[in-house]
DNA sequence: CTAAATGCAAAGGCTTTGCAAGTTC
DNA sequence: GAACTTGCAAAGCCTTTGCATTTAG
């Protein structure tokens, strides 16, 4: 039944986001908690560890607990809707990922981190492992750096960077 | 017995191993604790965790406490003397910095981890970082692969690698 | 209605630390 | 002898889990 025709299901009940359509169409049971971190995770923009999400989910709703936290992302992970991610310091961070597949660069001076992909660099990857008689099935780049004080080539070229 | 006049230290007293000299460069006081995981860590051909570096130490000398073995670890990461990696599985693992530049190819079946160095990604990182405003200052690259069927192409080329 | 999800608190890994006792320089 | 190192056990993080209760489908 639709039930799209209801008259105001109004501030009670706001759009799917992006992540929750992913989980129903993998037939993920959807309860308050799991659509409410579906919905943190779906607008962060950044890559947030289990605190964060939990904090911002608290902010939203204050009606889970960190161990749902834990058990969602771990839930989102398996189902490949979710990439783990370690950057040190102990803890692990999440990144969507439908993102497509790109690497960090991390400003070890703010410690932000810019997302780009490159796709010389997928087909080097590919290459290297080659040349050492695998294939490859994953991978893993970061890049730490500092900024120039000049103003950097224009980047004109193959990397496609987005900053969070 | 106590020292015989001996023309050389025998089996009681190993030549100093190559962390130890490292360590003595640097100052730090050498205990017999400290200079038997220098020793476990100089012989390591492989990428141990602390729980390793302790077992082996203890099959040389039982007179360490894990406690030890990681003060010690942190304390030789700290004058960069080892390098600590994160391959994910939630522990530590530590290199020896003196091996070189090199990045890790783990094989996903079997866990093993492969190093190896190439020029060609080295100079694409600092080109990848400069395009985005960015002076390299640190990079972290692991790939993940499984072997191939076929021979590998044969490794004519610029990479240089080393099984662990 | 049934299988699955949640909360809570307890427990599990890895790592660090306070303190007394032992060593190095 | 002063300062540092070690061992031991306790404590700290982050994460997982057992169990009773609630909830989605």
């Amino acid at each position: 039944m639709e039930s799209r025709i209801r008259p105001r299901a109004a501030n009670t009940d706001p759009p799917p986001s992006r992540i929750e359509r992913l989980c129903i169409e993998r037939g993920l049971k959807m309860t308050g908690q799991r659509r409410l971190i579906a919905r943190v995770l779906s607008e962060a923009e950044d890559h947030p560890d289990v605190e964060d999400v939990y904090r911002r989910a608290l902010a939203l709703d204050s009606k889970v607990s960190i161990a749902t936290v834990y058990r969602t992302v771990r839930l989102l992970e398996e189902n490949g809707i979710l990439e783990r991610r370690d950057f040190g310091g102990g803890r692990a961070r999440y990144d969507p990922a439908d993102r497509g597949h790109h690497h960090h660069l991390i400003d070890v001076d703010s410690g932000k981190v810019i997302e780009f992909a490159d796709e010389e660099f997928e087909a080097l990857a590919r290459a290297m492992a080659r040349r050492l008689g695998f294939d490859l099935v994953g991978q893993r780049l970061e890049l730490f750096g500092r900024k120039v004080e000049a103003e950097p080539t224009r980047s004109g070229g193959r990397s496609k960077a987005r900053s969070s």
